[in-house]
RNA sequence: GUUCCCAUCGUCUAGUGGUCUAGGACGACACCCUCUCACGGUGUAAACACGGGUUCGAACCCCGUUGGGAAUACCA
C-alpha cells in the first residue's frame, strides 16, 4: 500500500520551527517510502484563522523546499462533506443532539473541578428523552464508548492505551453548524487515504477520541507517530521571547534552508555520529522509529555551526542565490564590484550566517566612511606609514590584468622582509587601508576583489590619514 | 486534581543486558596554525535523576519516587 503522510497546520500564525520539524519528518517519511505528502490547512476555527497566516505558512513551506504532492486542501471548503457524515452518524444513533447551554456546562464543569474530578461532559443529553422544539439551538456530540480501552501502537512511543471511561462525548458540530477539529481530521485523513499520521505530541490525548470515531465510521485506522516538542535555548517552552521562532525569521537572519533542515532533522533524530546529511541521505536514512521521545531544546549556536558548514560546502552559486535577499535587505548595490559568487567564495569560511556575510561585504562595493576605531588603535603604529608606502610602491607596478591574489599576496612578505618586521605590521595596516576595518579575508583575495584602482586610492587616502595623525600628535607634544 | 507522555555531558545525541573506566557533535577552556577574523588541527573539563527489584551481570528490562511536559474547550 502506498504510504501517504500529511502536514496539517492551523493558520493561526506563522510556521514555527516545531511545526517545520514535524512537517520535515512527515515529508521525509513519505519520500523515504516513495509515497505522497499532502498539505492540508486546518482552518475550521474561522475566528482565529487568517489569510496572512496561510500565506506565511505556504511561503515557509516553499522556502524550506518541503514540496507537497497534493493540496493544499482547506477544511472550510469541505463543510458539506463533514456535515453529511455527521448527519449519517446522527441517523445511526452514533451521535446525538445536545441542548445543554453554555451556562449549564460551565456550572457542571465548576462542580467537577470542586470535587477534584476530571472535568468532562456528563452525558446529560445522551439518552435524554426530553422534548425540544425544532428551533431550539443544539450542538452534536459523538457517542464515545463508555467502557473498554482504546489501544494504539505509536510509531515513536510504542504502545499507548486509554480507558474509554476517561473520555467524554466530544462536540463534533457546533451550535452554529460548523464541524470541529477532532472530527474533521478523522474525515480528512480517511478521505485523503493518509496511512501515517505524523504530528505533535500534544495530539496524543486526542488520538483515542479520534480512533473511536474511525471505528464508528468503519474507517481504516492509520498509523500514528507523535513527535515531541521543541523547547527554547533555555529549556522553556518556545515562545516569542526566544527571538527567532518563525521559520521565515531564520531566512531573514541569514540561514540557508538546507542548513535549517539539517539542524532540525538532527534535533530529535540521529543516525550514529553523523551530523551533516544531504537531502538524499536524510531521505534514505530516515525512519520514524529512530525519533527520540523526549523534548529537545533548540540551540542556535549549533545551528550557526551547521549553517557555516553549508555555506562552505554548497556551490557558491547556490549560496549566492540566498545572499541576494540579504544584500537587498541591507541596501547594498552589488552591481559594481565582485560577483556574489566570488564574494561567497571569499567569505564562506568566516561567515556563520548570510547576514554576517552581507554585513562584512560592504567595503567591496562602497567606500567606507570611518576606520574601525579598535583596529586603528591596535594596528596603526609609527611604522605603518612606511609599510603602506612600500606596499604602494610594489602594488603600483602590478598591472590591472595581473591584479590577482597570487600576485598580491607576496607583497606583504616582500615589505615585511624589507623592513625586517613581522607580517602583521605590514598586513594589518594594508588591510585597514583597503577595507577600513580590522577583519577581512586573506589580504591577497581581499585586494583582488576590491580591485586595483579602489585599492590604490584607499591606500593613498590612508597614507594621508596617517600623516595627518602624526602631525596632530607632534602638535600636541 | 485526573489521564497520558518523557528522563544519558550545559545543549543535540550514540548506546537496545557484558566490547561503557559511557562514544560523537555544538558550546566552553588550553595549545598549534596564522597578515586580521575565521576555518582547520590537537587536547582538557563535562552525563547514565533517585530508590528498589529481575539477572552471574544493568545506561539498557520491571516497579516506585522525584522532576518536567501535554491534555482535560462549542481552539487546533
Amino acid at each position: 500500500m502506498e504510504v501517504r503522510t500529511r502536514f496539517a497546520p492551523s493558520p493561526t500564525g506563522f510556521l514555527h520551527v516545531g511545526g517545520a520539524r514535524t512537517a520535515l519528518y512527515s515529508w521525509l517519511y513519505a519520500r523515504h517510502n516513495n509515497g505522497k505528502f499532502v498539505l492540508r490547512i486546518e482552518d475550521t476555527d474561522r475566528e482565529r484563522s487568517t489569510q496572512p497566516a496561510i500565506d506565511a505558512i505556504l511561503e515557509a513551506m516553499k522556502w524550506t523546499g518541503l514540496n507537497w504532492d497534493e493540496g493544499p486542501f482547506y477544511q472550510t471548503k469541505r463543510f458539506d462533506r463533514y456535515n453529511q457524515v455527521i448527519d449519517e452518524l446522527l441517523e445511526k444513533g452514533l451521535a446525538y443532539k445536545c441542548y445543554c447551554t453554555k451556562e449549564e456546562l460551565e456550572k457542571r464543569h465548576a462542580e467537577q473541578v470542586a470535587r477534584k474530578e476530571k472535568p468532562r461532559y456528563d452525558g446529560h443529553c445522551r439518552d435524554s428523552q426530553e422534548a425540544h422544539s425544532p428551533d431550539e439551538p443544539y450542538c452534536v456530540r459523538f457517542k464515545n464508548p463508555k467502557e473498554g480501552k482504546v489501544k494504539f501502537h505509536d510509531l515513536v512511543r510504542g504502545d499507548i492505551e486509554f480507558d474509554n471511561a476517561e473520555l467524554d462525548d466530544l462536540i463534533i458540530r457546533r451550535t452554529d453548524g460548523t464541524p470541529t477539529y477532532n472530527f474533521c481530521v478523522v474525515i480528512d485523513d480517511w478521505d485523503m487515504k493518509i496511512t501515517h499520521v505524523v504530528r505533535g505530541e500534544d495530539h496524543i490525548n486526542n488520538t483515542p477520541r479520534q480512533i473511536n470515531i474511525y471505528k464508528a465510521l468503519g474507517a481504516p485506522i492509520p498509523e500514528f507517530a507523535h513527535v515531541s516538542m521543541i523547547l527554547g535555548d533555555d529549556g522553556a517552552k518556545l515562545s516569542k521571547r526566544h527571538g527567532a521562532v518563525s521559520v521565515m525569521q531564520y531566512r531573514d537572519d541569514g540561514y540557508l534552508p538546507e542548513a535549517l533542515l539539517n539542524y532540525l532533522v538532527r534535533l530529535g533524530w540521529g543516525h550514529g555520529d553523523q551530523e551533516i546529511f544531504t537531502m538524499d541521505e536524510m531521505i534514505n536514512l530516515f525512519g520514524l522509529d529512530a525519533i527520540s521521545k523526549s523534548a529537545s531544546a533548540f540551540n542556535t549556536e549549533k545551528l550557526k555551526w551547521v549553517n557555516n558548514q553549508y555555506i562552505k560546502s554548497l556551490p557558491p552559486k547556490r549560496v549566492a542565490e540566498e545572499l541576494v535577499w540579504q544584500m537587498n535587505h541591507l541596501g547594498i548595490d552589488y552591481s559594481k564590484g565582485p560577483s556574489l559568487e566570488e564574494l561567497v567564495t571569499a567569505l564562506a569560511e568566516r561567515s556563520h550566517t548570510l547576514r554576517e556575510m552581507a554585513e562584512q561585504s560592504r567595503y567591496f562595493y562602497e567606500e567606507y566612511e570611518d576606520y574601525d576605531a579598535a583596529a586603528v588603535k591596535k594596528w596603526f603604529k609609527s611604522d605603518s606609514l612606511e609599510a603602506l608606502e612600500r606596499c604602494k610602491a610594489i602594488l603600483e607596478q602590478i598591472p590591472e590584468n595581473e591584479w590577482v591574489a597570487d600576485k598580491l599576496h607576496p607583497v606583504v612578505e616582500q615589505v615585511g622582509a624589507q623592513m625586517d618586521v613581522k607580517l602583521g605590521k605590514v598586513g594589518m595596516p594594508l588591510r585597514i587601508a583597503v577595507t577600513g576595518r580590522g577583519t577581512s579575508p586573506e589580504i591577497g583575495i581581499t585586494m583582488q576583489l576590491i580591485g586595483r584602482e579602489r585599492c590604490l586610492k584607499r591606500i593613498d587616502r590612508t597614507m594621508e590619514y596617517l600623516k595627518q595623525k602624526a602631525a596632530n600628535q607632534a602638535q600636541q607634544q
